[in-house]
DNA sequence: CTATTATAACTGTGATCACAGTCCTAGGTT
DNA sequence: AACCTAGGACTGTGATCACAGTTATAATAG
């Protein structure tokens, strides 16, 4: 069983321009962390691999450069950014700031039933990643965290932070697929969701930093390694 | 005279495309309130207006509509938004947060140099309003500002606030050419000035705070009005 | 076998076209 | 005078072309 995201933003309508859903549909590639750092999409090879001509896959492709999602150079391809562990560590710094706020938001508007399913998806992403499973683990991710920022009432806010998962999302797959984290990490969220469950937002918070700013400080040990 | 920029962003040189020199023209352009909410930017208009043709434009466009900067609806001309207050109050709210940390960071790294700067241009600052001359203030305020956060050293949040400056710039311009600033908020940034030269990091980082926080309670109090 | 060079394959960029929706307005009708 | 309608002037969208710069490959010279 595969699972799915809820909606990626807005939801795209079928009557949307094809440039716009091959725009939201890269940038879930990103999240999910189907590319890794580095791999290559020019227009003409993605525009063949979605059947079709260059010119939506050239505007969608410019979108996520502009929002440096990918990188461009001046008639070179565009890539997944390979960035050095000081950047990557400087993303996931800002990501733990604008999800703990969105969180302080969030929690008052919070639902039982809302709160019911982030507890039920927290005790899932244990079992994913005892069996395994991280395609559905990223995905579970996603969806227990913006189940979260989407009550935040902020646009704004939930925009940019989506953003920053598409920017950040090549790089935590791979730490997810390399088993990169620390064993009880993953009880994090069910203290999330026991804290949202009880109406404390300073401490929703507070763990939701904890569980991004573990990023944060696993790029920054990668990148003192690199400078020895 | 004219206040100029020092640079936005990364420095365009001559040889970069064409799309990229109209997406930062126009990205200026928002920054410092040359459009105002609604305001129309076809294609076609603005090609003829930079004597190009379509192209370059278009991809211009699509970009800054990507970045919520426009927007788009399908065979509907671009527009600068026509936000109601709340959004807007929405977004100044998270550009407190962001500026809040991004200096934070910076106080730390600021040479003498750049705090005489700072100083200067408070003064200058002071001066522009007290003459009416809304239009270098506005500049001056944007160099001011990130004369700070360019010293975070955090190129992530460096981007992420230029691009709210950008999204904000059509209605900070508007409360600034009507006045609605209180006069007394001038001194705020001689104070900010002061911290960052004393190097009191947490202190410059609340005024800095307080600074942009006039724009979410007057935003706020905007749409308490138009609600009743 | 290695290093250098020429050549072919590939890249984004700008221009131009046809087309189908949206918007506005002038003309007619009630 | 107010309303409706039909037309024309816009709008973004997708496709295709030519071109110039980049990258990788293969042939050539040492």
């Amino acid at each position: 069983m595969v699972v799915r995201k809820k909606s990626l933003g807005p939801l795209q309508l079928a009557g949307s321009p094809l440039s716009s859903r091959i725009y939201q549909s890269l940038k879930w590639s990103l999240i999910i962390g189907e590319y890794h750092p580095g791999s290559v999409l020019s227009i003409r090879s993605v525009a063949q691999k979605m059947d079709t001509s260059a010119m939506p896959v050239r505007e969608a492709l410019a979108r996520l450069a502009s929002e440096k999602l990918l990188v461009s150079s001046v008639k070179r391809s565009y890539r997944v950014a390979e960035l050095n562990p000081k950047v990557v560590a400087d993303q996931f710094f800002v990501r733990a700031s604008l999800e703990g706020i969105a969180t302080k938001l969030a929690v008052p508007f919070m639902t039982k039933k809302q709160t019911a399913e982030l507890a039920s998806l927290a005790n899932m992403m244990v079992k994913d990643i005892r069996q395994g499973n991280n395609e559905n683990y990223i995905v579970r991710n996603y969806n227990f965290h913006f189940l979260i920022y989407e009550s935040s009432q902020n646009d704004e806010l939930f925009w940019s932070i989506e953003r920053l998962w598409a920017l950040t999302g090549p790089y935590l797959a791979q730490a997810v697929r390399s088993q990169l984290m620390p064993d009880d990490w993953q009880l994090l969220h069910i203290e999330i969701a026991k804290a949202i469950a009880n109406s404390n937002a300073t401490k929703a918070a507070r763990l939701i930093e904890k569980d991004i700013s573990w990023g944060v400080s696993t790029f920054e040990k990668l990148a003192d390694v690199n400078l020895v």
